[in-house]
DNA sequence: GTCATTTTGACAATCGTTTTCGTTTTCGGC
DNA sequence: GCCGAAAACGAAAACGATTGTCAAAATGAC
């Protein structure tokens, strides 16, 4: 692994949630790196085809990123405020996505499931 | 709704699983229309805003439509191969996204899921 | 050090989507 | 049927995220 990949592994655990390859970029810029946009998103790609990030979209199409604690198969609890994120499982939602997709004869079931909220820090900070 | 509104709506009803705005302008140039790019949007636009039908993004990040049967909260089992849709409830999972987010107190939480697959019929064929 | 390979980053290109803006259509009153 | 205001339209330009290109720079093997 390069040392931009690196780096750009190394912004991604300092944040506290997900974070897009603009923002990574801007952070990494901001610490005074001369790393290249393009760089960034190759550096996201790799790690996200390595298993060793976790990507979602945002409602605008926006591609977020997180370093995940746990590579076993889990969700995201993220708070629509500060983005901060919790991994949370849910073995119930695992059977019954299986579940819903075997009854309509459908194979090679998978499924995404994002839940968002307003964290207790946040909801605070709006009072 | 205008006329154009209709067209756009009706074209969604015709197809059945999720469409993105590009392949229903396609769509409806296809059978003679000479409506703009511009209006298919806007028409999504408005008929999502009403909740007259459901937006999704893809993978690649793309919004993808489709006109819902039911207009109670529910998630969509989707082919991977034709993108046939089917809607699907889950009690279970609305329960279990309320639990996780109230354990860590989050407020207000809201929930994705989207669950895919491979049809019978798409299976079927590559056999 | 030298050569080959890989990585990098500035820049251009792409693609879905939105905005702009002048034109056309629709519609309520007359 | 005709008029003017308001709403809808569509072509083209603008946008923003992402990807492709390609020459320069870093790295590694010898």
């Amino acid at each position: 692994m390069s040392t931009r990949r690196e780096a750009v592994k190394q912004a991604l655990n300092e944040a506290s949630g997900f974070r897009s390859a603009q923002d990574l970029y801007a952070d990494l810029r901001a610490e005074g790196s001369k790393i290249g946009l393009t760089t960034v998103y190759r550096a996201l790609q790799a790690l996200s085809d390595s298993g060793e990030v976790d990507v979602l979209r945002t409602d605008e199409g926006e591609a977020v990123y997180r370093a995940c604690a746990s590579d076993s198969h889990h969700h995201h609890l993220v708070c629509r405020g500060c983005g901060r994120a919790v991994e949370v499982e849910g073995p119930a939602v695992e059977k019954w996505a299986e579940a819903v997709g075997a009854k309509h004869g459908f194979t090679d079931v998978t499924h995404t499931v994002e839940v968002f909220g307003t964290c207790a820090d946040c909801s605070a900070r709006v009072n």
